[in-house]
DNA sequence: TATTGTTATACTCTATAACTATA
DNA sequence: TATAGTTATAGAGTATAACAATA
């Protein structure tokens, strides 16, 4: 029909974007033995310090009996601890394990070589550039 | 831990930024009945014509068994055909139908209308921007 | 021998609701 | 009355393998 091939359209290209990006991540995290989404809890946990799951939850999309099982599998491995929260007695305060904060340094590794595979179709200022528009976009 | 908040990485922001599209297409397509990757069979074959399932599927980062069972709502729903392919008997030939092409139109209105409400936080050069950066990206 | 499409099956993820203990 | 977390369950989505017809 249409003998020009138009750009696909923003929503399909985030489609593929998050797809392609979600592989090579799974990749990169299989020798740790860690899911994408379990990866990203010791990510912000690093980042934040100790959170609710309530947080956690709000922070990666999640919801709350998906967040109960992650959590689960986090503390079976002994990478973070549910500790009692210091001002709300029905919350958890979930806690990074020395083991935890190892093994995210390995996560931040494993990230830093996933973003280096995908991004080599960008400069280095096309990269910062589209981080920032993302992180903007996703914000809303 | 972390007094200052880093940029969430790359893989987490395209995660949220993913969820929060679909959810805004989700919305914008309810009315016409359809979900989002049928929608996006549909605009595949405006822009390019009748296609084969395989070729839908590697467009769409879909698997051969759920092409099937979308492509039999969409001709359920009378807005595609499957005709013989013209030089491969093994294929089907997946063709839009005149109700399909104008399902199609109302496609693309919601598809604007939700591009517009996704991309407050931009200027539009720096949509523009963004979206080319992205099926860059998608492309890998 | 490989590929297209179909079907069936199993597995994962997500969504929902009920329940407790706290607020 | 509302919220944090847990548990159970059902639904949707995805992955896999077997099969027939054709390349």
């Amino acid at each position: 029909m249409n003998e020009n091939a138009p750009k696909p359209p923003l929503g399909l290209a985030l489609r593929h974007a998050h797809i392609r990006a979600a592989r090579v991540f799974t990749e990169e995290l299989r020798s740790l033995g860690l899911e994408n989404v379990v990866a990203g809890i010791l990510i912000h946990l690093g980042h934040l310090g100790p959170q609710t799951q309530r947080q956690l939850i709000d922070m990666l999309n999640s919801d709350k009996s998906a967040m109960v099982r992650y959590v689960d599998t986090l503390e079976q491995r002994g990478l973070v601890r549910r500790e009692p929260h210091p001002t709300d007695r029905r919350a958890q305060w979930i806690v990074l394990t020395e083991a935890g904060q190892v093994m995210l340094a390995e996560v931040h590794r494993a990230a830093d070589r996933g973003e280096e595979r995908l991004t080599t179709c960008f400069t280095p200022s096309e990269r910062e550039l589209f981080h920032e528009l993302l992180v903007r976009f996703a914000r809303g």
